[in-house]
DNA sequence: CGAACTTGTCTAGTTAAATAGACAAATGGA
DNA sequence: TCCATTTGTCTATTTAACTAGACAAGTTCG
């Protein structure tokens, strides 16, 4: 409701291509709520754009891809339901919670396990000494089925040496923490940016080129404000709305 | 630090030129501190994306049209000196004072003043009445001449009527809040998520068609907790860092 | 200076994107 | 059933993007 309209703005060589603007254009406005149920026909579409028609269908060809419309001949072009979760990022934040009333099954898989010596900056953050040994966890939460963000976490590997085994054993980072004796935990900070998703990004989110991701990096703590993860989360942006509730 | 590398990853066919993801690629690599100073070679990197030598240059040249690079025959390619402002989100989130340190100069320009009915989403955030007359003000929020943000804020026309001439006389939210004798406010909530760039974002931010802006939809209120503001503010996500830091 | 590197410019050819128009095939309503 | 409207498919042409190679022009350093 901010006032956007679906002006028919695309830019000739810009670096993209008028198809992919135009299927970028129609997604946000799909996802503003401007359309519903059917689009506009390809004629209609082409004059607003300023394109040609078959220009129009290879937008819509990309969106079919995505799963966003179907197109029916004869019929026209419908407008696939689209699901937008709306994660809360507080104090207590926890993934599995955050989505809990959101979708009927979220899941949370080790994709990749590492022990590296912290470097200056994940030292500061851990409030260990230069040079440690950190475990690195690279990790694909799921909320049915479809991959809402990827995170890059870092443990004191001699405090949390089981924590690989216990994230597999358990799908869960807050039951994984409780196997190794971390009642709960706390989130002290968190940084946000976005930008294009970038291969690896694509690959575990099943994204397209072109992707949009906002890249949270973030500290947890246990409840005395001690740290104990350093966390880079990826999430798709498309897929995911991020809640700040500040409490009063 | 998020183990990232360049790599050659570029896509064919993915209705974004190839020189437009190396430049994306090239410039999320310098954000990241992969390279300083100076670039690698044209032939190097051509070798590493796996293109030829000219597409490179295409990509360099976008770069430098940017201002992030700069090209001198003979000598090769420099990087020129970026910021990236760091803006903290908390329950007390005032523009000026987020980069007063980071910026020697801010300010606020109102670009836009509507006054439009409230719909049933604005009626609810700002807890009045369907069709309730709102002041809608645009705004674009600058630190060292560079545009950081663009906001779209809606108000209670009748108790705010002398917003605009407020804003425009401070150039400042918190002052103009002042001067209608709002001596102090809070956020309530935000709402994060982040796409491509309109064409409108673009031309108020100054940015170029590909560019990623994050959009945070917040409530402010009075302390005790009465809504008074809605706002939709686009950050451009290559200026800017939001941190959010949640009290202990 | 001169060798080894860099970016800048040129021509030529290939591949992908976009335009233009015509017509087929499916749908839904009068 | 017929007709208007929709998407689907085809051919042809133009324009932009990319590749390939050669060479000029500027910088650095021994």
């Amino acid at each position: 409701m901010s006032g956007k309209k679906l002006s028919g703005a695309v830019e000739r060589r810009s670096g993209v291509a008028l198809w992919r603007q135009i299927a970028d254009a129609i997604r946000q406005s799909i996802a503003d709520g401007e359309f519903e149920g059917m689009m506009p026909g390809e004629i209609a579409l082409a004059a607003r754009f300023g394109v040609n028609r078959h220009t129009v269908r290879a937008a819509i060809a990309a969106l079919v891809e995505e799963g966003l419309l179907d197109s029916v001949q004869g019929r026209g072009t419908l407008i696939r339901r689209q699901t937008r979760f709306t994660f809360p990022i507080t104090r207590r934040t926890r993934f599995s919670e955050g989505l809990a009333g959101q979708s009927s099954s979220r899941d949370i898989r080790l994709v990749a396990e590492e022990r590296i010596e912290a470097d200056s900056m994940l030292a500061s953050a851990l409030g260990v000494e230069l040079g440690v040994e950190l475990l690195r966890l690279t990790l694909v939460s799921r909320a049915d089925g479809t991959p809402v963000s990827t995170s890059i976490n870092h443990f004191d590997a001699a405090r949390f040496a089981g924590m690989a085994a216990a994230v597999r054993d358990t799908g869960s980072i807050t039951r994984a923490y409780a196997e190794l004796g971390v009642t709960d935990y706390i989130r002290l900070t968190t940084e946000l940016t976005a930008r294009l998703a970038d291969e690896r990004e694509r690959l575990l989110l099943e994204l397209k080129p072109g992707a949009v991701v906002m890249e949270a990096r973030a500290v947890n703590a246990t409840p005395d404000g001690a740290p104990i993860q350093y966390a880079v989360t990826c999430f798709a942006a498309d897929r995911v709305t991020l809640k700040l509730d500040m409490p009063v």
